[in-house]
DNA sequence: CATGAATGAGCGTTCATTCAT
DNA sequence: AATGAATGAACGCTCATTCAT
């Protein structure tokens, strides 16, 4: 389909991941064929094993990459200091974007469904769920109950995963509806006042 | 292992399903073999298809017979009037419970990703989803906004098929704290005052 | 080529075995293809697998079977009694011809060959050699020196696969007088008196 | 591995062999890969093509040297003239042991093993193999009735042969033994006085 | 001369599906 | 209705060989 004609080595071993997610993101990680992905690479089926062992090798890869960037992201928040949660919940479009666009969404799919038969993924996909969860909860902890965070937290990346179940289940729902109706609930679990004075309102009652 | 010793073909006809799910659930749509569903149904591969076209046919029903006890519980729910919400919500952890437990949680994955391949699959998804929420709706409509209720609802139900997911990723993650996290989000979004009298408050700022 | 039409699985089994014989005969144990043999057996290659797990086992088996063989034919000698020798010498021809012709030749080339680079295969060979040596040695002891009598059995041995070889190298050969003069050496190696008493003996002629 | 720096072209190329026969007899002929000679040889795999045709080719070039070495072998005891047999017998174990090196019992195994189904191969073998007989005949004729010296040789060569796979296959075997018994079948097959001849004379003694 | 990236036919094996019984 | 032996197309992967550089 696209191909690429890099000569550079690494060059073409990234093309081959790419190749590779959009065959996965097509048709699944059982239903892509080495042939089809070859084809996407714009090499020949033999080929693709210069650069990978195995199509489960690229699997691996392509789930370690697409986290590393996740942790990227997080990263990005740790500079915000004590600003964090303003701009998380400022660049909440953005974030909810990269993290949901269908592309990942349904790469994520297929790596959580692996997950629940295979334990080697299952153990790297909850490794690295943790650190970026540890690290979002670091950066946001300041002065706040750590355990309370880590619930609410915890609700929040459920959203994020859930959306991007959503995007594919209702694909034509209003999205900008979807983030805003987010956004609410982002601050709802975030900002310091929305859980601080929720309580004082109940009292009122 | 259970086998199924019914005589009537009806019944023979459901223990396949049944067989099937558990195999599906154990090693995923394309993990599960014939003759795994088979000796699960206490039955030879040749006769499953008697009962069904194809592995398919299976999973295809298999769908609709989950969303069907979905729309069950929908129905449910409108029967309790103008205590919807109350309802609703007092019920949350059973409704969670059963939404989310590892053995549903793990077949939606499958039929969600099996989703993003097949059309066929994936019209079936939609439809189904798209009733289910009609009558959600329908049955909170009351004296709200219709639209943004179903923004509401979207985010909800993003949050109880992310919850599934977030049992496979982060299986030891204390889950009372999870569901108590969802209780409060879910009295945020349905609760009339909870978005009514918001507004009332941020005037108040 | 030949097929067999049995009903029976374990002759539809031992009909496997059979065509992958002749094909590792006219191949090789890496020039036959899994195509070929069930083409031979009359079957379709996938369902040699529901007799055997893998080309390597049928492999196995065959190589298990045939000295199986052997070792019923050292058996017989040993039910001669003291006669073992007579009765050795006059049998040589036919045992001669069963321990190479040229089908059990080039199927033992084979697997020699193998041995020579799988561990797993060289063991089972070496055991089933010292195996039916030592039984060979048993029946044969009387009252000779037994450390002698292992060594020109060794070379006894050495001469019949040698022989398998030869006629596949020297086909033109005549193979009566090959015979003829592996049954002088024999007597040589066997007879009481070739050793040691002989001299006297023949000295008395 | 190895390598060889050479650059004469004619040094590259026997470079080639040598590398190609430690992989044989490490692998066989079908488990060594043109990769690995390649790298033993210490150049590209695309290289080996500007010097052999194909695999086969090395093969068959590696067949045809070591028949010419075992040729000169024979040369050497053409020159002793009369003395022959003496000369052949006193250098038995020199020979034995150069024609049953575990280096080349491997490769003529690999040899007798591809013959059985590479009709080239076969006739390149039977060519070679029938001239060193003739020469090994001629040298030995002396007085004696060539046909019935023929049957000997062969089941001395068949000897020689099957001690090569003797210590593939009894490797513990005291190899010392060995030799001194095939020395004694050498002098029974081949002293004038072995055959007819013989008791006479040894009464004389 | 020399490289090594690239090819692609072909292997052993799997498994949804069929069909004789 | 029921079996399970049988099929065969299609998979992931290998490796002798080619060829642009």
């Amino acid at each position: 389909m696209s191909g690429c004609n890099e000569k550079n080595a690494d060059k073409r071993r990234k093309c081959v991941l790419l190749a590779a997610e959009r065959s996965f993101v097509a048709s699944g990680f059982h239903g892509a064929r080495m042939a089809q992905i070859a084809k996407e690479a714009g090499m020949s089926p033999g080929h693709i094993y210069h650069y990978f062992e195995s199509k489960g090798q690229i699997i691996e890869e392509l789930i370690v990459t697409h986290f590393a960037e996740k942790v990227e992201m997080v990263e990005r928040f740790e500079q915000a200091g004590d600003k964090v949660v303003d701009h998380f919940i400022e660049n909440l479009e953005t974030n909810i974007e990269s993290s949901t666009d269908p592309f990942w969404s349904t790469l994520m799919l297929e790596i959580f469904s692996e997950a629940t038969r295979s334990p080697e993924i299952a153990e790297t996909l909850q490794k690295m769920d943790a650190e970026i969860k540890n690290r979002v909860v670091e950066a946001l902890r300041q002065n706040l109950d750590v355990e309370d965070l880590e619930a609410r937290l915890e609700i929040f990346i459920a959203i994020l995963q859930g959306i991007g179940i959503r995007k594919i289940v209702a694909p034509d729902f209003d999205h900008r509806a979807r983030i805003q109706k987010v956004r609410d609930v982002a601050e709802f679990l975030f900002r310091q006042d929305a859980n601080g004075m929720r309580t004082a309102e109940k009292v009122g009652n």
